[in-house]
DNA sequence: TATTATTATCGTAATATTGCAATATAAAAT
DNA sequence: ATTTTATATTGCAATATTACGATAATAATA
């Protein structure tokens, strides 16, 4: 088929999963350290900097997005991107408490 | 075009990612969390456990040796899977870099 | 109001991923 | 040697992702 069967797994195990999904691309982790950089939190020349065309940046921010890793405000006519704190440090945990659970019983 | 341009971003952004979409799929968060539980190290139902068919199976468990999560070795008839517990520490330091590497300046 | 600058959306093509049936391979048991 | 049991590979169909040109939307500025 192709699709993914996320219906036959656990929350915990889909909600990891997603949260991988949108760091599995090398143009969002480069995304989200850039930000995450910016003082002043002006963010329109991530075009130049990422190397990819203007649609493809707003689609990667989107999917950055609905994990709720970015919060947007205006600030004169620049979009400003800047990353959520409080779900940053969720995630964090969560990749955390997954790493830190596995352990090694045998070989 | 449809592939990712990798070749425009640095090694430690495609690897991390690289990790991530490994982990990018609920069955294979399952399935390193069935193994890493199980004592004797026999994983020859994980067919049964995760309820995906054996070639699905056996591909996500070829995605997860790719990035050397998995160490193989036979314990009589049965193949027997175990985490590599230095890569597995290794890949938990690379993810916990980045997350405490990010900081909020604004917002 | 018209222009300019910036981000979002649409449409589409190329490539990647997911999943499974069929089949092959490998090792143990009969 | 043949059967049984378990894993790997092949081939293919369905769906998802990535990327960008064209265009729309939005807001500041002239």
């Amino acid at each position: 088929m192709g699709a993914s069967k996320t219906h036959i797994f656990s929350t915990t195990h889909n909600e990891l999963a997603q949260i991988a999904k949108v760091l599995a691309h090398p143009a969002r982790v480069a995304i989200l350290e850039y930000i995450s950089r910016q003082e002043n939190c002006i963010c329109n020349d991530l075009v130049d900097v990422i190397g990819l065309a203007q649609p493809t940046i707003s689609q990667h921010l989107n999917e950055i997005k609905k994990i709720g890793l970015l919060k947007g405000t205006f600030e004169g006519k620049n979009l400003c991107y800047c990353i959520n704190q409080e779900r940053w440090e969720e995630l964090q945990h969560s990749f955390n408490a997954f790493f830190t659970n596995i352990n090694y019983n045998c070989c």
